[in-house]
RNA sequence: GGGCGAUUAGCUCAGCUGGUUAGAGCGCCGUCCUCACAUGGCGGAGGUCACUGGUUCGAGUCCAGUAUCGCCCA
């Protein structure tokens, strides 16, 4: 090791991530580790990562897909496939024209008085400084992405797939433009999909109101939640069945405020036990009384506008903001004395998904997809287990939805986007859609207008995994590449963007985008409900990559993400810091205190052999579980292994031979101990990619970076009796430990210890690891034999402790009290007892014995046996001192 | 209204096709600043597996129902 290096490694016990992490991803960027190799024809794995909004900042989301997405990719570069992760972002089209118009309206500007193309140009202004953010934060987090790459959604290769799509669906009759009832959001003044709608519970009110039945004195009282709706009322509509307003069926009604008369209609639909029963039908601003509106030639009367006032239609209320009008109208209606009554009133209540502004339903003329046919492939291949969902549960979730599809709203009226590629003709009727402006309409005419609308960013989304590839061309990229291995994402974008994705899939490459889709869990705030950016109740990964180090924070993430959605547990990321320092530690002693030589294996000692069989245990189950995406169990594993069995016990045993005086011995210890080293910072990389290279670097040899170093797996060596024989030794050591504790016998006083056990193979394992009882129980083992009478030294004033085939005396003259041993003693008799009563219970039962497998009841029969062996010497040991 | 998921130690969670004494991290108790690590070592305590039934030789695990919480769809 370099003198830079030891100096580094002497000056502190602590791991300092802060001080390596940059560096590392530099030198990996400088390296171009992350592209794929061309013209190479191995084996391809590819992860097309979920495009960040380009606005967007990394939070907790990002952050464990991220990591897992790296996991897997390092992974599989480690098992020496060609990968890719496809990187890049999405353009975002509402956030991104809402982030720019409050930039501008510091300025005193609107979007409008930029003009469209004015404002085009400081969107991208504003990408061009910005839009690289979340990118850069992935690398904080030591994602191998392929930055080189990086593609986004209005990328010029991006668009002409689009507009290929376009075209193309709206030639075979999917695409078309309809006048119909869509989400309207008010604030960002556009329409929106079914998907980009929250529903909210919230407290309100039910007003019930008088409409006067006409030439009558009478009237019929409706209930709604939405006053200001009544004055677009153009009917009343009942049930049929409803005896109550039998009588009034077919008569007219007069609107309040408005004096509109407005039909009485019977119609099955209304719930006779919603309210009066009578509901108001207001078809230009409820979806459903547009329904009814249609069925019943209602006239629509739209007395909002696009910006959410009342308008012209509105008459006094005109020009009022929607709310407003909603306390106006409650008040005329007061002061006529037509306000029945007033109750709370608890309903959901449709939000914009981007800015939270109440959703109005809004007649206006959109472009529509639809979907049904796009559904049944994207149906069957999952269906049939083409594509695969993890936890399988989700390919439920996918089905249901997919197959009660419904058409697509896909313009959005903003000025950040897709615009549609649709031209008309302002000399007559003609719609001309193409993937390139046309120079001239069929008629002619050169007067053509493209249409304003942008696509939903969505649409642009679900080509994601073959547009950023190179579709529409033919490119070496998509050759080699799609379809994509995995997909990894959360679950509230399956209908968003995963349906979507492999409906698009299904139609244009007319392939699967991907076989696997991971579900990763969705990280909750400590009150077990989502983290949310208005009760402050989020976590910021960067703030955590900031204390804890990334490597920390990744594997925290792993550890706590099992297949159900989980509380942010810092104390999961405070423990993976704590593994960190652990295996810098480990590092430390195995740099600082070894010879300088090469790693290799050495099989000599028993707990050489042991450990070895153990790494490769350890390295088939991580690799097992980690084809089953079990990454939490996988970090559990590794945890165990480092921790307990190499740090506890086999750093420990080495000591003793390393601070030796025999020098052989001593190269041979630390070449295995960088062997074992080695192989660990492989296994842990792709979890904690910093650290782990961080102290490869150090090790003796040259060596490239661990990227692209062997993943260990299944194929090293195993020695199941070298691990029956540690087993062996490290129970004895544990049962010597535990017999001096309960004692109370100082750490520091050394005692003895005499092995009686009829079996030779475990005298044998005890007497030649008897130094380990030494260095690690700080007990000499002084004697051994078959059985009590063979003991030569005096059996008086013995502590026992039970190890498996045996047991320990130890002589406590000198030592301790007596007394203590008594009740140790005791307890342990007492413990044993109800060891013994249970596998009893078990064998008396009759009907286990006949039907249990025999193997099993043979298991508890050489349990009682064994119990009742250990109890009686137990019971010999306590008669002979204490009497009865 | 329909569906999904959860309920296991003080806290946050594992627990695979039913079968040793139900595990981990944190916290707690005792002890040790022993030359890799006190972000540590060694030892220990702590559980009626939400509840009620059922299936089974055997249930944390399978089935039905109840309760509470969370999520999705309409």
């Amino acid at each position: 090791m370099n003198t830079e290096f030891r100096k580094i490694l002497e000056e502190k016990t602590r791991y300092s991530p802060a001080d390596i992490e940059s560096k590392w991803m530099e030198r990996w960027l400088a390296a171009n580790l992350f592209s794929p190799e061309t013209g190479q024809q191995k084996k391809t794995y590819c992860i097309a990562v979920p495009p960040p909004n380009v606005t967007g900042s990394l939070h907790m989301g990002h952050a464990l897909n991220g990591t897992i997405q790296d996991l897997l990719i390092r992974l599989h570069h480690m098992r020496g496939e060609n990968t890719l992760w496809i990187c890049g972002t999405d353009h975002a089209g509402i956030a991104t024209q809402n982030q720019v118009e409050k930039q501008i309206a510091a300025e005193g500007l609107t979007r409008q008085d930029l003009g469209r193309d004015g404002f085009e140009e400081r969107v991208w202004r504003w990408r061009d400084q910005y839009g690289s953010a979340i990118i850069s934060q992935f690398k904080r987090l030591g994602c191998a992405l392929d930055y080189e790459g990086e593609r986004f959604t209005l990328d010029e290769g991006y668009v002409k797939a689009v507009y290929r799509v376009f075209v193309a669906l709206y030639e075979k009759g999917y695409i078309f433009r309809d006048e119909y009832m869509v989400n309207w959001c008010t604030r960002c003044h556009t329409a929106l999909s079914d998907l980009e709608v929250e529903h909210i519970e919230c407290d309100d009110n039910l007003y019930y109101l008088r409409y006067p039945v006409k030439g009558e004195d009478a009237a019929v009282i409706i209930a709604t939640a939405r006053p200001e709706t009544m004055l677009g009322d153009t009917a009343v509509a009942v049930n049929p069945d409803d005896e109550r307003y039998r009588e009034h069926v077919g008569k007219q009604v007069i609107l309040p405020l408005v004096g509109r008369e407005i039909p009485l209609i019977a119609d099955e639909y209304v719930d006779m036990s919603f309210g009066t029963g009578a509901l108001k039908v207001t078809p230009a601003h409820d979806p459903n009384d547009f329904e009814l509106g249609k069925k019943h030639e209602l006239e629509e009367v739209n007395v909002f506008t696009s910006d959410g006032r009342i308008s012209q239609a509105g008459g006094e209320f005109a020009g009022m903001s929607i709310d407003q009008a909603r306390g106006q109208v409650v008040k005329r209606l007061e002061q006529e004395g037509l306000v029945e009554k007033i109750e709370p009133y608890r309903h959901a209540v449709s939000v914009c998904y981007r800015c939270n502004t109440a959703i109005e339903p809004y007649i206006s003329l959109q472009w529509f997809m639809r979907m049904d046919e796009l559904a049944l492939p994207a149906i069957r291949v999952v269906a049939e287990g083409a594509i695969r969902f993890n936890p399988g549960r989700w390919a439920d979730v996918y089905l249901e939805w997919m197959r009660a599809i419904r058409p697509w709203c896909i313009s959005r009226q903003l000025w950040w986007g897709h615009r549609l590629p649709v031209w008309y003709c302002d000399d007559c009727d003609e719609i001309v859609v193409r993937e390139e402006q046309p120079a001239a309409c069929r008629c002619g005419s050169y007067e053509l207008r493209q249409e304003e609308d942008v696509l939903d960013t969505w649409f642009s989304s679900a080509l994601w995994p073959f547009a950023t590839l190179g579709w529409p061309e033919s490119t070496e990229r998509l050759e080699r590449f799609y379809p994509t291995d995995v997909l990894v994402t959360a679950r509230d974008i399956i209908f968003l963007w995963v349906a979507r994705m492999v409906m698009m899939g299904m139609e244009f490459p007319s392939e699967i985008p991907f076989r696997d889709v991971i579900i990763n869990p969705t990280i909750m705030a400590k009150d077990g409900r989502r983290m949310s950016k208005s009760l402050g109740t989020g976590v910021d990964p960067l703030e955590l990559i900031g204390n804890y180090g990334a490597d920390a924070t990744r594997y925290g993430l792993l550890n706590m993400a099992s297949t159900q959605d989980v509380r942010f547990s810092e104390e999961r990321i405070e423990m993976s810091r704590n593994f960190c320092n652990k295996i810098f530690n480990a590092a430390r002693f195995v740099l600082l205190g070894a010879e300088d030589i090469e790693p290799a294996p050495a099989r000599e000692a028993l707990a050489d052999r042991w450990i070895e069989s153990r790494l490769t245990a350890t390295a088939a189950e991580v690799n097992r579980l980690l084809d089953r995406y079990e990454f939490a169990e996988a970090t559990k594993q590794l945890y165990r292994f480092v921790w307990n069995e190499f740090c506890d016990w086999y750093v420990e045993i080495a000591k003793v031979r390393l601070y030796g005086e025999d020098e052989a011995v001593k190269r041979e210890v630390s070449a295995h101990l960088f062997y074992l080293l080695d192989n660990i910072l492989r296994m842990l990389h792709p979890f904690m990619p910093f650290l782990t290279e961080e102290i490869a670097a150090m090790l003796p040899g040259e060596r490239g970076f661990l990227i692209n170093m062997p993943y260990p797996d299944a194929e090293g060596y195993t020695e199941p009796a070298a691990e029956a024989k540690m087993q062996q030794l490290m129970e004895a050591v544990t049962a010597l430990r535990t017999l001096r504790n309960e004692l109370r016998v100082s750490p520091r006083k050394e005692a003895d210890a005499i092995l009686v056990s009829a079996d030779p193979g475990v005298r044998q394992v005890l007497e030649q690891g008897s130094i380990l009882l030494r260095s690690l129980a700080n007990t000499s083992l002084v004697e051994t034999a078959a059985t009590e009478s063979d003991v030569a030294a005096s059996l008086a004033q013995t502590a026992v402790a039970l190890i498996p085939g045996g047991k320990l005396l130890v002589p406590l003259a000198g030592l301790i009290d007596i007394d203590q041993e008594k009740t140790r003693l005791m307890q342990v008799i007492s413990r044993k007892k109800q060891e013994l009563a249970r596998a009893s219970g078990k064998l008396a039962n009759k009907n286990f014995v006949s039907k249990a497998p025999p193997e099993l009841v043979e298991r508890e029969r050489a349990k009682i046996e064994l119990h009742q062996r250990e109890l009686s010497e137990l019971n010999t040991q306590y008669e002979r001192y204490f009497g009865q």
